[in-house]
DNA sequence: GTTGAAAGCGCCCCATT
DNA sequence: AATGGGGCGCTTTCAAC
């Protein structure tokens, strides 16, 4: 596992909260991290806990929303998704986010969509399951009401082991299948 | 759950493999991906198979590396990565995919990268704690031999419920800490 | 694909510090 | 406030079918 060596010293709370969040739960995070469903047993006996008490911090992370949920990571790949670009957004004149994220949600290709500074309004990434499928969706984003222009980049290939876009369910294989 | 709708009455198979990946296989990702602790029995109770035959279709998934993982999502900011950026990098005349994949691994910050079409070589998505981390890691990426320069888009809001980058090693709590 | 049995685990209560 | 132990029911796992 690729660790955050640089990050070594950083110490915890630095904000107002008592933001319980010691040596054991960052063991037990990283922990369910590698694997989701290792039992609450197993990491008792590599952090020193009994599973119960493994448990109830388990529950305290997800209430607090330090962990958000466990997921199966897969590759969208395998599932019939082998296009991916990032697309810059301009608006016309002032775009207002709110109005912006209501636009994004009606595109269910779209993965991620942020604010970003410089030129570009918006940043989408997306996914589609060939470059037709791709050039269907651009199409359909660009007769949205106040988009200008976009400007796309097309993903060719990873340079790190794509960490699986876990969660995203809008890849899931809904009605998509077809391996490798 | 988000789904992929517009892909309805996309069909299994347009490749050589015999690609076993049928209804079942689909309902049990889905299951596994919304929640990657579900228990055997209870996917298997949800599709109409035992709990034996939902971990040897689970077991077959994984090794056919549909499912490459489990992994708790975490928000970043939620242990002190608060700040995000995408970086184009522009190199020095052709640039090699594979050196530019060891530069790549030297830092650890960079959740993402690859090469993409566009006037730039490569695409990297980076996290940080704050600014001036962010600052620092550039500096470091632009001491790389042959990196030419590089333009930063920082990510102000996300416009989606941020699918939380599962499985990113990188994001771990390995030293840092801080909620909320 | 199923069932059945053994081992292991999740989960809840309660005593302990 | 947090941990550990015990008990019961469910889950996992592996056999056999």
């Amino acid at each position: 596992m690729r660790s955050m060596d640089v990050l070594a010293g950083y110490s915890a709370r630095m904000n107002s909260r008592p933001a319980p969040f010691d040596e054991l739960d960052r063991k037990i995070v990283t922990a369910l991290m590698a694997n989701a469903r290792t039992s609450f047993a197993e990491i008792g006996a590599a952090v020193g806990l009994s599973s119960t008490a493994v448990k109830r911090r388990v529950d305290r992370l997800r209430e607090t929303d330090v962990i958000t949920g466990f997921t199966a990571t897969v590759k969208p790949s395998a599932l019939g998704w082998r296009t991916e670009a990032y697309v810059e957004v301009y608006c016309e004149g002032a775009a207002p986010p709110r109005r912006l994220a209501e636009v994004v949600r009606n595109h269910p290709e779209i993965t991620a969509a942020m604010t970003v500074t410089g030129g570009a309004d918006a940043l989408l990434h997306v996914r589609a399951r060939d470059v037709e499928h791709f050039e269907e969706v651009l199409e359909r984003i660009r007769t949205e009401p106040f988009i200008r222009k976009t400007i796309s980049v097309m993903v060719l290939s990873h340079l790190l082991p794509e960490s699986p876009e876990a969660g995203a369910s809008n890849v899931a294989p809904d009605s998509a299948a077809d391996v490798r």
